[in-house]
DNA sequence: TAACCAAATGCAAGAGCTTACATTTCTATT
DNA sequence: AATAGAAATGTAAGCTCTTGCATTTGGTTA
C-alpha cells in the first residue's frame, strides 16, 4: 500500500558490490570471514541503497532471531518498568533484542500475545507470574520456545521461577503489622482469578493472621481494578464498611497511594488513625506523603538475572534453575502501632 | 540450539488435515473462502498441532506484517507510558500489533532500533520529538516506512508530528509565574542536544523572559540526566550557584519531583521560600507533596491520535495530518508569588 | 442428462535470507 | 616456478508462507 519503490534486497546489494549474496551476509554476519576491501566495498553499496535486512527472511533463513519477548500486565505505569529496564540492558549487551507486550491483566490478551510474539520468532518468552491455562503451557512446549517466570517464586512447580516468594514476603510484613497491635485488618486486593501475586500476597496475610492465633477471616478484602483512583475509592469502601479497621494493606502501591491520598481528603490522620501498607516500592512509594511503608521488591535484580538465565539458555543450552530472591520490608512513615 | 522437536508448520497442517497448504492458508486468512466443513476439520488439525505461523515467512510472502513500532526514550519511568498505552489499545482495536523499543535518550540506540524494528517489518514507526539525523530519515525513506512524531509539534516541518509545542507551552507557563513576581528564574533540564523537547521547554522560558523585558540570559540553567536523584542533585547545585533563585522550572515531573524532595530535605519551604514547577503531569505530579505545579501533556490524546492516523494511512492511504494538541497549566501547590 | 458456472481447492512460483559445499584465489613453501 | 593448503568467494538449496492461475467439485438450468 505505501511501499511504492520496492525495498533493497541482499541481491541489490550483491549486484551493486559485484559479489554474491553470500559474500554479502558473510560481511552483515561474520565480518571476518570476508576481506577487508571487499568488505568496505560491500558496505558501501549498503550505505548507499539504505539497505537494511529482512528480519523475516534471515530468521527463517538461520532458524533463530536472538529475540526474547516480554509479556507484562501493563505499561500503564511503573511496577513493572524497572525489571523491564534491567531485563533489556541485559539482553542488549548479548546482542538480543527484547520485544515487549502487554496484556490489560487479561487472560486472553495475553494468549494471543504470547502467539504474536512466539509468530513472531521469539527465541524465549518472560513471562509474569504462574497463573495460565494448561494450553499455552502445551503450545510452548509444541512450539518448543522456552518460557521464563518471574515476579513470582514457587519452588513447587516443575517451571522454573526466577523471583520472591510473595506470600511469605506480605506475610513477614503483615506479621509486623500484628506485632504493633493491629487486629482489624483489611486488604485492598487486585482480582486474585488470574492474578497469582495478588492471590499469593492475600495468603501471606492470612498465614501471619493464623500464626498470631486470629481467625484469617476477619481480614476484610475489597477487591478492584488497577489505578490511583481505584485505590482511593476502594479505602473509602474499606472504612465505610469496617470502621473499626486500623491497617490497610494494600495489593501494590498504586492503589496505596491512593488509599493515602482518599485518607487524607476523608480527614485521617496517617499512620495514626490508620495506618496504609503497599507492595513493590516502586517510585510513587518514596515520593509519597507520608513516605509509604512497603515490600520492596528485587526489581531490577530479578530483570538481571532473568536475562542472563535466558541467554545461557539460548546461547549454552545450560537449564534454568530457579532463582528464590529475597523481598525486603521497607519502613517508612505509613506505619505504627495501633490507636488505643 | 533449543528446538529439539521441530516446529509444525503449514506444511504439516495441511498433510494432517489432508489438505493443500493453499487451503489452510485461506483458513486462516479468509475463512469465508473456505467450506465450513474444510474449515473445521483443518481447524482441529492446527490445535491438534498447536499450530502457530510462522510470522516472518508470512510477512514475506504478504509483504505487510500489521505491525507498528514505537521508539521511546525510555520505559523506566510512567512520562511515555501512558501515551503508549493509548497508542497501543487504538492498533490493537484494529488488529495491529505495536512493538517497542527504547533507547536510553541516545541517538545511536536510536538509530540501531529504528533499524531492528523497520527489519522487523514495522509497516510504520512512531518516533519521539523531531531531532534526529537527516540520515535516519534517508533510510526510513527508502525503506518506504512511514514515520509519525509525536510529544512535538512544529508546523514548520515537512514531517508530520501529532503533538504539542513544548516551547509554547512551556512559555505559557514561564509568563504566569514571572506574572508572579518571580525575576530569578533557573532551569533543570535534560540534555537539550539530542532532545528537542529540552530545547524547546528552555526556550519558551526564554521567550517569556524577553517578552517581560527581562534578559533571557538570567535564567540559571542547570543541566542533568534523567531520575529523581539527579533532580534533588541539580536543585542543590542551583541554589548554591543562584540562591537567590525563587522559581526552579524543571525540565519534566521526575526531575521535578527529585528536586522538591531536595527542597524540602535542605530546609525549603514550598513554595513560600521557592517555588517548583515540572513538566508532563504524570501520577507523580499528583502524589508528590506539595502536589506539583505542571503543564499538563495530553498523553492519551495523543497515543491515541497518532495511532488513528496511522492506521488510517496504511489501510487507507490517507495522508497524515499534522495535528497540534493542547498542552494546558496545572496549578497545584508548588507555585507561590515571589517572596519579599 | 448434458452443459454451464460459481465456489472450492490445488499447484507452484516466489518473497529475502543463510549456509553447506564447491570453486577460485592467495600465500607460503620447496 | 610449481604446488599444497588456507582463505575468500560463489552456487544453489531450503526456510515457511501467500497468491495468481489452473483444476476440480457440485449445484442449476435447460
Amino acid at each position: 500500500m505505501s511501499k511504492e519503490q520496492p525495498t533493497p534486497t541482499l541481491q541489490d546489494v550483491a549486484t551493486a558490490a559485484k559479489v554474491s549474496t553470500a559474500t554479502v551476509s558473510r560481511c552483515l554476519n561474520f565480518p571476518d570471514q570476508v576481506k577487508e576491501k571487499t568488505r568496505t566495498k560491500v558496505l558501501k553499496a549498503i550505505k548507499m541503497l539504505s539497505y537494511s535486512p529482512n528480519f523475516g527472511a534471515r530468521a527463517m533463513a538461520s532458524r533463530r532471531t536472538d529475540t526474547i519477548g516480554a509479556i507484562i500486565p501493563t505499561m500503564g505505569n511503573a511496577i513493572f518498568a524497572r525489571g523491564l529496564q534491567a531485563f533489556q540492558d541485559e539482553l542488549h549487551q548479548h546482542g538480543f533484542t527484547m520485544l515487549v507486550a502487554s496484556t490489560s491483566y487479561r487472560e486472553d490478551i495475553e494468549e494471543e500475545q504470547i502467539r504474536a510474539l512466539v509468530g513472531r520468532g521469539a527465541d524465549a518468552l518472560l513471562l509474569i507470574g504462574h497463573a495460565r491455562s494448561p494450553e499455552v503451557y502445551r503450545f510452548l512446549d509444541a512450539q518448543a520456545v522456552p518460557a521464563l517466570v518471574t515476579w513470582a517464586f514457587d519452588a513447587s512447580l516443575s517451571r522454573p521461577s526466577i523471583g520472591f516468594d510473595n506470600q511469605k514476603a506480605m506475610c513477614r510484613m503483615a506479621k509486623k503489622v500484628i506485632d504493633l497491635g493491629h487486629r482489624n485488618l483489611a486488604l485492598v486486593s487486585a482480582e486474585t482469578i488470574l492474578n497469582d501475586r495478588a492471590k499469593a500476597r492475600q495468603l501471606g496475610i492470612e498465614d501471619a493472621l493464623v500464626a498470631a492465633n486470629l481467625c484469617a477471616k476477619t481480614l476484610h478484602i475489597v477487591k478492584t481494578t488497577y489505578g490511583i483512583e481505584e485505590g482511593a475509592t476502594a479505602f473509602e469502601q474499606v472504612m465505610k464498611a469496617a470502621p473499626q479497621t486500623t491497617a490497610v494493606f494494600c495489593g501494590n502501591d498504586v492503589l496505596a497511594v491512593g488509599a493515602l491520598r482518599r485518607a487524607r481528603e476523608l480527614g485521617f490522620k496517617v499512620p495514626q488513625d490508620v495506618s496504609i501498607i503497599g507492595f513493590d516500592d516502586i517510585e510513587l512509594a518514596e515520593i509519597a506523603y507520608p513516605a509509604l511503608t512497603t515490600v520492596h521488591v528485587p526489581h531490577r535484580e530479578m530483570g538481571r538475572r532473568a536475562g542472563e538465565a535466558l541467554i545461557k539458555l539460548l546461547n549454552k543450552g545450560t537449564q534454568i534453575e530457579a532463582v528464590e530472591l529475597e523481598a525486603s520490608l521497607v519502613f517508612r512513615d505509613t506505619l505504627a502501632p495501633a490507636r488505643n
